[in-house]
DNA sequence: TCTCCTTGTCGTCACTATGACGATAAGGGG
DNA sequence: CCCCTTATCGTCATAGTGACGACAAGGAGA
């Protein structure tokens, strides 16, 4: 078979919540094209690798973090003719989702990696390179998405939370205010979404709240409610 | 940019509901590899072809329909290394869902297309070539999910549809049966999901039902509820 | 120590949406 | 004209939700 030449890259969106806000780890370019602009982490696949272990490799690469326990699944694929200037190159969009992470991002290869806020670059249209912003906004779409119907929220959140933490991440990816008796109730009648851990923290200031681990739920029936 | 070589195609998941039941439009391979096995249709990306463009052309060949107005979405991108034994090819998958077509499959390049049962398919696992049976089980699942909360159903049907052959896509593609005083209700009271045609029609028999087109919403709330 | 402030947790109430199912409407075929 | 089929409307009990009151249980500071 002869093909035609090629490239074969994915990017990342990589999203936590840091200080009740959304936020994607962004990178600055050091090299043409785009240079000096803000864009995905991304790179290519290299021969005989499978393009989930691509986007996990370049996972640890960007956050330092040992990248199995992480949450990363599959967005979409762009392979407009002329999205890069340099030739085809056709990418595969993951979505990673990271709790806020007590290092900062450490041990990155490109220098200048940081969070930014997801709202901030969401208004900007023009601020990434290549195509990546219509990437990031689907990548944040999905997430927003997935926290209605499925128990995907507690992928932000360190293994033991609280249910304001977990509201804290859905009031962030949603951008709205959400009642907190309500999300409790919601919360801890759905079966399976969390299990107690049996301890209590204050480390949000007020009364000792129940400690939770996320349970064995992979749908939410019926779904969390947006607005 | 040296780029490895790769071959870079799409792959369909063509859904049409006839019968009562969901059905996938399949081709039989006339040369090798897997040749004489069942496989989704599909091909290779052009140079200088958008992705979407490369799935609409092949829809086209295989269905015959001007393809404009079907709905087709991507669903996911494959590419493990060994996936197929030319060589290395990554294939984009989209789903496809058509109107029970009221000529044949015509214009077929692969003389042998047929319509196959869907859930026959899937049944068995190792019935068709490379991956295309997770190709397949992921499409499906996808347009599953997405007659809950979007009114893709309509993608069906044709123009105009009663309320009866609307829930029918719904028994068929769920697999199993809905009430028809209570679908009513739902699909009726929805805010534009169907609007009504002002005609009537007896082609399903008994009482003449209303006619409907669909409505302009995009998304269902709350969403219709499987089983 | 007492008071206040903050957050957590439980309850109440009205309203909406749903599942189950009875009843009537309006054609076609014998 | 009777019956069969499908369409469409209505009823009722129940689950889930939004709005919001009330109390619990820590910490900070007077």
């Amino acid at each position: 078979m002869d093909f035609e030449p090629l490239g074969l890259a994915t990017d990342l969106v990589i999203l936590t919540v840091r200080d009740g806000r959304l936020q994607v780890l962004l990178i600055r370019r050091g090299i043409p094209p785009y240079r000096g602009r803000w864009a995905l982490p991304g790179g290519f696949v290299r021969p005989n690798e499978d393009l989930e272990t691509t986007a996990r490799r370049e996972l640890a690469e960007e956050t330092g973090l040992s990248a199995e326990r992480i949450h990363l699944e599959q967005v979409a694929t762009y392979g407009a003719p002329d999205r890069d200037p340099r030739g085809r190159v056709v990418s595969v969009a993951y979505l990673a989702l990271v709790p806020d992470l007590p290092a900062p991002v450490a041990g990155s290869d490109a220098a200048s990696a940081s969070w930014v806020d997801a709202t901030d670059v969401l208004d900007d249209s023009g601020r990434l390179a290549f195509d990546h912003y219509r990437i990031l906004a689907d990548g944040v779409e999905r997430a927003r998405a997935k926290l209605e119907y499925s128990p995907l929220a507690t992928a932000f959140c360190p293994p033991e939370f609280t249910i304001s933490e977990l509201r804290g991440v859905y009031e962030a990816v949603w951008g709205l205010p959400l009642d907190p008796r309500n999300f409790h109730r919601k919360v801890t009648k759905t079966p399976d979404f969390v299990e107690p851990a049996g301890t209590t923290t204050t480390r949000d200031g007020g009364r000792p709240a129940q400690l939770f681990h996320r349970g064995t739920a992979t749908t939410l029936h019926p779904p969390m409610t947006r607005g």
